[in-house]
DNA sequence: GCATTGTGTGGCAATATAGCCAAATAGCCA
DNA sequence: TGGCTATTTGGCTATATTGCCACACAATGC
């Protein structure tokens, strides 16, 4: 593989995988929603602060968010939204994928 | 979180976790112009045959793709192309953030 | 000042991932 | 049959990720 593609590739895989995870990629759907504070986050996760602030700074680092000070607390905001038109593919694989598997019980009853 | 959503965002990112390796992403790249066997694969990447089979294998199982045997070749092709437009996105990301990178040196030298 | 709240960081253990080698399997061709 | 090629699997080590705890640090309110 040339190097310049490699570079490429590596550099989107780095994005790739700051979204594969299921709480940055619930995270990902709240902040398209609406901006929030860690705080509201970690209630929603259920996990702790610090887990959930490193997963937001995973998400910041991969310039999927980003963050605004205000008062004591800091509001996290989606930067791309173009990410969550991704998750109607997705869902797409699923249901294929889940077709395919009834496609084949069908098959062996007979 | 609720038990249901999690399960959801878990599936989700299994697929999404399943692109987010640099090879995987060539793999993809090119099994979206044309299927492609192991054997020419390996030789794209330059990788020990082994690995790039494991790839493969994760692709598979994460339903991104699909095998047909025929002769003594296994050929592999993209199953959901839709992948492929997201792409898009991730460059938009890296684009956009290289731009800030820009503002913040900008607004340094000043 | 001091307690409280919201966030981030370092450290740690458990777990997952990556990639090589060696070996097994399957199909092809003499 | 035997040798060859293509692919997968198991085993191994190195490395990365995850998530908790404890602690640090800033802003707020009293």
């Amino acid at each position: 593989m040339k190097s310049m593609v490699k570079t490429q590739h590596e550099a989107r895989a780095k994005i790739i995988k700051a979204m594969a995870h299921p709480s940055r990629l619930f995270i990902i759907e709240e902040l398209n929603k609406k901006e929030r504070c860690v705080n509201e986050l970690t209630d929603m996760i259920g996990a702790d602060a610090s887990t959930v602030s490193k997963h937001l700074s995973i998400l910041k680092n991969a310039g999927l968010v980003t963050d605004e000070k205000r008062g004591n607390s800091i509001f996290y905001s989606l930067r791309v939204p173009c990410i969550m038109e991704f998750m109607g593919c997705v869902e797409d694989v699923l249901s294929s994928t889940a077709k395919q598997h009834l496609e084949v019980l069908k098959c062996c009853r007979k």
